[in-house]
DNA sequence: CGCGTTTGACCCGCGC
DNA sequence: GCGCGGGTCAAACGCG
C-alpha cells in the first residue's frame, strides 16, 4: 500500500498567501513562510476525485482561510492506512527559491513508542497527530521557516530515492518530518510531519513583523477615527 | 568551536 | 527464531 499515499479531492491555491494564513491560523502548520515575490500560478486542478471511504474530506468552493481551516482541523476520525485523509494537492515551487507548495494532509493519530534507549520501558504510546504534504519542485529541501537538523537517511522499499528524517531544532520540541520523493515522479517531494510544533516559527514571525506593525498602525488610526466619529 | 550532515550500526516490530 | 523493513543513534566529518 506504499503507492499512493494520498488520494482525495485536491484543493489548491497560491501558495505564499496560503502559506501565511494558516500559519496564522494555527499554532503550527508546518507551511513555508518565505514571502517571496514568486509568480504562483495554480497547478492543475483535478476534478473531485472519489473520496476513499472514511476520507470525508470535501473541498467546495470556499475561501482560502476556510479551506485551510477545515483542512487543519478535521474532527472526522478517518480509518486508512498510515496517512489517513491525505488531500493531495500539489503546489509547484520554482526551482532555486523556496516557496511554499503545500499539498495534502492528513491527520492521523499513530501509536509510536515513546521510549527509547535506556530505559524507556514505559509503553507509553503518545498519539500525535501526522501531517503529509506534497509538493511538486525540483529542489529537494524547503524551507518552511522552521529550523531541522537531519538525524537519518534510509532507502526505503520501492522507493529509488531515499527518504530522509529529521528532528526539529527546537529543545522544546519534539516534531519529526520525513521527505521522500515519489518514485515515478520524481518532480514530487512527499513531505510528512509527525507533532505540533510548541513554539513559534521565528522564521515566519521576521517576515510578517513589517505587515503586523502596520496592522498595529492601522488599528490604532481606525481607533483614532472611531473616537473621533 | 559550534552546529548540522553523513553514514553505518543498532533496534524493534512483524510476518513467516 | 530468524530475516526483513523501517526508524533512530551517534561517531566522524565538514563548514562557517
Ligand atoms: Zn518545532
Amino acid at each position: 500500500m506504499e503507492n499512493s499515499p494520498l488520494h482525495g479531492g485536491i484543493c489548491q491555491q497560491p501558495n505564499t498567501q496560503l502559506a501565511t494564513a494558516s500559519c496564522l491560523l494555527a499554532p503550527l502548520p508546518p507551511v513555508v513562510a518565505e514571502p517571496q515575490p514568486e509568480q504562483q500560478h495554480a497547478c492543475t486542478d483535478a476534478p473531485p476525485t472519489s473520496l476513499a471511504p472514511g476520507a470525508a474530506m470535501s473541498c467546495p468552493s470556499l475561501p482560502a482561510a476556510a479551506d485551510w481551516a477545515s483542512l487543519l482541523l478535521p474532527p472526522s476520525t478517518s480509518g486508512a492506512s498510515e496517512v489517513d485523509c491525505a488531500v493531495s494537492a500539489v503546489t509547484t515551487v520554482a526551482a532555486g527559491s523556496k516557496a511554499g507548495a503545500t499539498a495534502g494532509e492528513g491527520d492521523n493519530s499513530k501509536t509510536v513508542k515513546a521510549g527509547k534507549q535506556g530505559g524507556g520501558r514505559g509503553k507509553n504510546k503518545v498519539t500525535r497527530p501526522r501531517f503529509a504534504f506534497q509538493t511538486r519542485s525540483e529542489n529537494d529541501i524547503l524551507d518552511d521557516g522552521y529550523r531541522w537538523r537531519k538525524y537519518g537517511q534510509k532507502a526505503v522499499k520501492n522507493t529509488a530515492f531515499p527518504r530522509s528524517y529529521y528532528r526539529c531544532t527546537h529543545h522544546t520540541c519534539d516534531v519529526k518530518k520525513q521527505v521522500q520523493r515519489l518514485a515515478k515522479d520524481t518532480s514530487i517531494v512527499v513531505t510528512t510531519y509527525e507533532g505540533v510544533h510548541n513554539h513559534p516559527c521565528e522564521k515566519l514571525m521576521e517576515a510578517l513583523s513589517p505587515i503586523l506593525k502596520q496592522l498595529q498602525l492601522l488599528s490604532q488610526l481606525q481607533s483614532c477615527t472611531n473616537q473621533l466619529l
